[in-house]
DNA sequence: CCCTGATTCGC
DNA sequence: GCGAATCAGG
């Protein structure tokens, strides 16, 4: 298979929309998952939330942390004709960051000390009295969960299925056709005396058991419902 | 194990 | 340019 103009934009389309690298791949057909991704990082179009790439960007050299950062970092991705050197296969992480850059306010740095204000805590949370977190007024309240009822009272069951056969009383001996559909308020199983070797009565093993339809006269399976490209 | 995307490297 | 092999996290 090759990439065609046509190929090329529904990977690029479902790519963009979300598509995971092996739903385009066997939703184009002929390529693999590798293809798939090889393709779209040539055609430049990733920056995708890799499950192995959380988050990493230029890192600072460190030593001067100045707000003016246009570095030109001297990042060469491929650009390295060094022989068949095993020394380093792989370039390890540059630095490890120990703090992100925090928007430090303009007020809490007294001119002189070049403290860099470390602030782990973007935003400011307190303990209220209860145990409660406190919260800005910009800040999103959870969901609260429905409260639990005061008092759990057995089940008692309904009039409507009074003297019918219900759940407990199924036995081998009795037939276990649904009558109704399960959560109405009558729901109820047959309750007849049971076909001897069946689970249900004469009359409803002839429901329950059919004869093998000859195959012209059998009824199509359903058509999958599968139509356009997924939608997660 | 399965999944994911990223990267490498021989073709 | 292509993609299998490989890596590495979830």
């Amino acid at each position: 298979m090759s990439w065609t103009d046509e190929r090329i934009e529904k990977l690029t389309k479902m790519w963009e929309g979300g598509s995971t690298a092996s739903q385009i791949a066997d939703e184009l057909g002929g390529v693999s998952r590798n293809a798939v991704i090889g393709k779209a990082h040539r055609l430049g179009l990733k920056a995708r939330p890799s499950p192995v790439k959380p988050n990493e960007k230029e890192a600072a050299p460190a030593a001067a942390p100045k707000p003016a950062r246009a570095e030109p970092a001297p990042s060469a991705p491929r650009a390295a004709p060094a022989p068949k050197a095993e020394a380093a296969p792989r370039p390890a992480a540059p630095a490890p960051r120990p703090a992100a850059p925090a928007p430090a306010p303009a007020a809490a740095a007294p001119a002189g000390t070049d403290a860099p204000a470390p602030a782990p805590q973007p935003r400011i949370v307190s303990v209220g009295p209860g145990g409660f977190l406190r919260q800005g007024p910009g800040d999103q309240q959870a969901p609260i969960p429905p409260a639990p009822p005061r008092r759990l009272v057995p089940a008692k069951p309904s009039p409507e299925i009074a003297g019918k056969t219900s759940l407990l009383d199924l036995n081998d001996r009795i037939c276990r056709w649904p009558m109704g559909h399960p959560g109405e308020p009558d729901f109820h199983f047959c309750g007849e005396k049971v076909n001897p070797g069946f689970p249900y009565c004469v009359e409803h093993c002839g429901r329950a058991y059919q004869a093998q339809l000859p195959r012209g006269a059998r009824r199509a399976p359903p058509p999958l419902p599968f139509g356009g490209p997924r939608v997660r």
